[in-house]
DNA sequence: CTCTGTGCAAAACTTTTGCATAGCC
DNA sequence: GGCTATGCAAAAGTTTTGCACAGAG
């Protein structure tokens, strides 16, 4: 993989989200500094990215794939209230993977997860209301 | 939700398949015993299925959805090598959910899954193979 | 100089939606 | 008869791809 000023700044700006963004907020956010990027590039640089275990990608069922640019094996919450994702650190996660395969005999290698629930905000915001 | 000969004979081709077919399979399987029925009523019975917890969703990231008419709380697992999926039954996993919810004091309701790793087939044949 | 990355536009693919019609209750 | 589901076609949304050109090594 040669060096490009674009997956440069692609990195940089998806470094700067909090809010793991889709790549459709970072296309936004990229073209803000250089216009000319293309759709096209943010899709194939950050597909690369995953490849490389640079960028994680959070598959989210039925919407648009967001990115986050750790790789420390932590999962994500989405707020069924406001749709805000919350990480769940990989310390707060039992050994799924392992349990798995000591409990069937297969060969698991890896696992995504996404979880439902409140995030903070939210649960202060329902709490107040009651 | 009033009755449909539709949805009982999408009903009954899922029931049929052990396979986790997707929304395109499916429709080619209701198609062969009925050639007018359209996709978007495929899709739209799925949905309503799915949200009556009849029909079981199976969000794989990059592809299309599978269904299962199960739900049981088993989760799945894709095969690295074929691309199929085995089931993983409830027994076998982890209440990750609660886990999750006493170390980070969040709120955490559901939690959807997806394994990777090696069906037995594929396991099978790699042994071989060495 | 060669090979990889980019930009643009178009395509691919999955899923949803609008609207008139047919079918259930 | 009223209300829901369907069929068709078109749209929407996300992601990928073909091709010619520009840029890195």
């Amino acid at each position: 993989m040669i060096y490009s000023k674009q997956r440069e700044l692609l990195v940089s700006q998806l470094r700067r989200y909090r809010g793991h963004p889709t790549a459709d907020v970072l296309y936004a956010s990229v073209r803000s500094e250089n216009p000319t990027i293309s759709l096209a590039t943010v899709y194939r640089n950050l597909n690369q990215l995953v490849d490389s275990g640079i960028v994680m990608r959070i598959s989210v069922p039925g919407q648009a794939d967001r990115f986050d640019d750790k790789n420390d094996g932590h999962q994500h919450m989405l707020c069924t209230e406001c749709g805000g994702i919350t990480d769940i650190p990989a310390s707060a996660l039992p050994d799924v993977c392992g349990t798995v395969s000591d409990n069937t005999g297969l060969h698991v290698s890896a696992c995504n997860m996404i979880f439902y629930g409140l995030c903070k905000a939210c649960e202060k915001k329902s709490q107040k209301n009651n």
